[in-house]
DNA sequence: TGCATTTATGACCGGGTGGTCATTAACGCA
DNA sequence: TGCGTTAATGACCACCCGGTCATAAATGCA
């Protein structure tokens, strides 16, 4: 990509080298202009941590591209080679920062045999603070708001968060059905239910705190203590 | 408002009645150009209705207020007879909208006397009626996704609306609880949580559904088994 | 019918933004 | 040190949209 876009200005250049496009530039003074760094492995990081920033603040479609690039210390120019499009930096940011969380719930799962209603319940604890408690809400609400418009952004979060969030409670409620300490019935039958308080909880504080504040461990512990009398045999 | 601006085109007309700012129209052919209609009264509801379908179509900022326009069969400058500005025209969709939804379970609640849980049945079925399948649950996305930027619209929806939901789960349960219907705990300590998994629904039905469709009734079948068992006596 | 008043129109303005590309400068190799 | 390569820059472009207002048409009253 970055690589197309500079052998196409090169062969433009050589074609036409003596007709330089006049830019009626007349540089105002001089401008601080802080020197270049080329950093070429360090910049798409940068980038996408400041980019992440700019859509928690201000949504997707609210955030300026040149903010990006002033956040990051760089100019608009040099996001466009690493990124062909806003789009593609948006999912950078999801795939940076939300896929680390759910595997990481993941691996947790798999390493752990005790019983299984400790298990969701520390499963539904992480939940908390991956969603509700931390910046990966934003990108949630980003989706649910503004996802609309754009089906491939909606596509990769499901992918990448919700479907193996989704598989990931079913697999223990699987479990716990198996080894006998939770009865089938209605929430076993729906995981979806067993998230729906968190997911909840996340759009709360995001939208209403401030008229009605919610005091998240209380509700955590409503939620727990709901679900798991539901499931438990 | 429509008034002020009227005064305001006169006065400037008079005090320079011949030299009016020529405009550059050069009106291309005859433009079909419908006869205008003057519909002082019937206007503003049919402003509105259009915006909303608008509104729901493309969220807030996505919604051109020449689409509105075209969509009322008017020309943009129309609406801001009746509307001073992009956002009161949401807040008056919020207003026809939803209102009288959560009004009509009001006065449902008010003249039920029978036994709670079947109340409480009674509401959170309607709650998916007004919210899972219905078109108000894209006024919520918006104001979930695009109300970080709009506190006045977001304190609106929650006082004509979540205010009022919540108050009234609180009462059905306390009502419930004062017969010795529902025993206290979680549940009646968190009425939030009784519907949070309607509020989940509504959201999937908007954002996953087409990569993992929810069957609604089946879901809120669930909704109902968890929350009534954990409330009952 | 004639005219003052009110309602409707739509070209235009100002401000804003994703994306482009000619030019500049940092880098690293010979 | 000199020079070719390539990362970095930022002015610029094309387009978009909320809101304005001079003008025009409809209405109703005298």
């Amino acid at each position: 990509m970055n690589r197309a876009i500079g052998c196409l200005v090169t062969a433009q250049a050589a074609i036409v080298p003596d007709l330089p496009k006049q830019r009626t530039d007349q540089m105002s003074e001089a401008l601080p202009s802080v020197p270049r760094k080329r950093r070429k492995t360090a910049r798409p990081g940068e980038i996408v941590e400041a980019a992440a920033q700019c859509f928690i603040e201000h949504g997707y479609a609210g955030t300026k591209l040149d903010d990006v690039a002033r956040r990051a210390g760089i100019a608009k120019g040099t996001i466009y080679l690493y990124f062909a499009t806003k789009q593609d930096l948006f999912e950078a940011v999801i795939r940076d920062t939300l896929e680390p969380l759910i595997s990481g719930v993941e691996t947790m799962v798999d390493s752990y045999d005790g019983a299984t209603d400790i298990l969701l319940q520390m499963v539904i604890t992480k939940a908390y603070e991956n969603i509700v408690k931390s910046d990966a809400r934003h990108v949630m609400r980003i989706i649910i708001g503004e996802g609309h418009k754009f089906p491939e952004l909606r596509e990769l979060y499901y992918e990448s968060t919700i479907k193996h969030g989704v598989a990931l409670i079913s697999k223990i409620v699987q479990r716990g059905v198996d080894r006998g300490e939770f009865r089938p019935g209605p929430a076993t039958q729906n995981p979806r239910l067993l998230m729906s308080p968190c997911i909840m909880a996340a759009i709360w504080s995001m939208t209403f705190n401030e008229f009605a504040p919610m005091d998240i461990d209380s509700f955590m512990a409503g939620h727990l203590d709901v679900m798991l009398n539901g499931l438990r045999a």
